[in-house]
DNA sequence: AAAACCATGTAAGATGTTACATGATTAA
DNA sequence: TTAATCATGTAACATCTTACATGGTTTT
């Protein structure tokens, strides 16, 4: 990844509205958790640099009471290198699976141990799933339906069948273990 | 991730038998594709500094034809450090899709280039389930099936299920795509 | 009264990638 | 003869995380 995805995503997000810091770590967090996560250590120098190359301009809204807050919105510029970004081939998908990784070596641990982290697994998944469903249920209820609605279907569609077939793998899995352990 | 699971990546596989630093890069290529991925400007320094710290040792093996290999062997203190680490809860998963931020964003690109992702993700997931499938046929004819074998098969299985549930929505996703705009 | 949320950010360090360097052997 | 495989590594850079700092507002 050398070509700063961060900066995408930041475009990406202020394509549609403008935002503050704030609200894109929120939306981050809530929209496009399982798909990109992003911390405040790159998300506030990030729209430093990008509003410093044009990409993004900054509103400053100063309220009686809270502290002020900067309105980033996006630039032609900025769109361009959106849409340019968005017409390259994506690069392959970066898994991070800590889970399988411990039970790949779950020999030198013991069976509950293993066992243990399938059902962590399972309840992450879970989460998600559910959080995939309630976003997919407030698509279906959007009076208009909208290009950008659709294409986010899309992605939520996927995000619902990974954590669907994660979720059935570690009911699997929890029962294959019980079936190993009763069969030793 | 601050506690380098670069480390334990390697003190597992060396838990299995010693290792040279370019086995180690094939065997996370291969078997650990899709789990974890490891680049040799990581190997090769984790490995001089867990040596240092007494976690596993080094054999130089000189040979007549071919360049010399430095096999390494997990010790009783590295494997002590690998089983505690068995034992503590995983940290969640991390995924970047890159192609579902294409995807998300998908409604400033034209529809052939969002189908475009998405073949390519299709063609990524078929490759890693046909692998995946192999892996388990290996599996399968082992002459013995040990307590390593049980382990990593729950974890290629749950390999297939995710590459299964990709292949799945990529034919779908392309599916709505053609539908949406026809309905135009 | 405490916790959570809104809202900004920085600094230090950890982690990871890329490209390069070296050079022999073996397969196509 | 070209490419791939075996085998080692480093340096520079890019990226990302963690913890901290600040301080008001709203909810429990």
């Amino acid at each position: 990844m050398k070509e700063n995805t961060t900066k995408f995503v930041l475009l990406g997000l202020l394509s549609r509205r403008p935002l503050t810091g704030y609200d894109i770590k929120k939306t981050v967090e809530t929209r496009l958790d399982y798909v990109w996560d992003l911390s405040n250590g790159q998300i506030y120098p990030t729209l430093k640099t990008m509003e410093k190359e044009g990409l993004i301009t900054k509103k400053v809204e100063t309220r009686e009471n809270g502290p002020i807050r900067k309105i980033y919105s996006i630039t032609k510029k900025g769109f361009e290198e959106l849409t340019d970004w968005l017409n390259q081939p994506a690069h392959p998908e970066i898994n991070r699976y800590e889970i399988l990784l411990k039970l790949m070596f779950g020999e030198h641990a013991d069976p509950e141990t293993n066992s243990k982290h399938i059902q962590d697994f399972k309840r992450r998944n879970t989460q998600l799933y559910e959080a995939m469903s309630q976003f997919e249920r407030n698509l279906d209820g959007m009076p208009v339906q909208t290009e950008e609605a659709f294409y986010v279907r899309l992605a939520v569609l996927l995000g619902k069948s990974i954590s669907k077939a994660s979720i059935d793998w570690a009911e699997k899995a929890i029962q294959m273990l019980e079936e190993h352990k009763a069969g030793e």
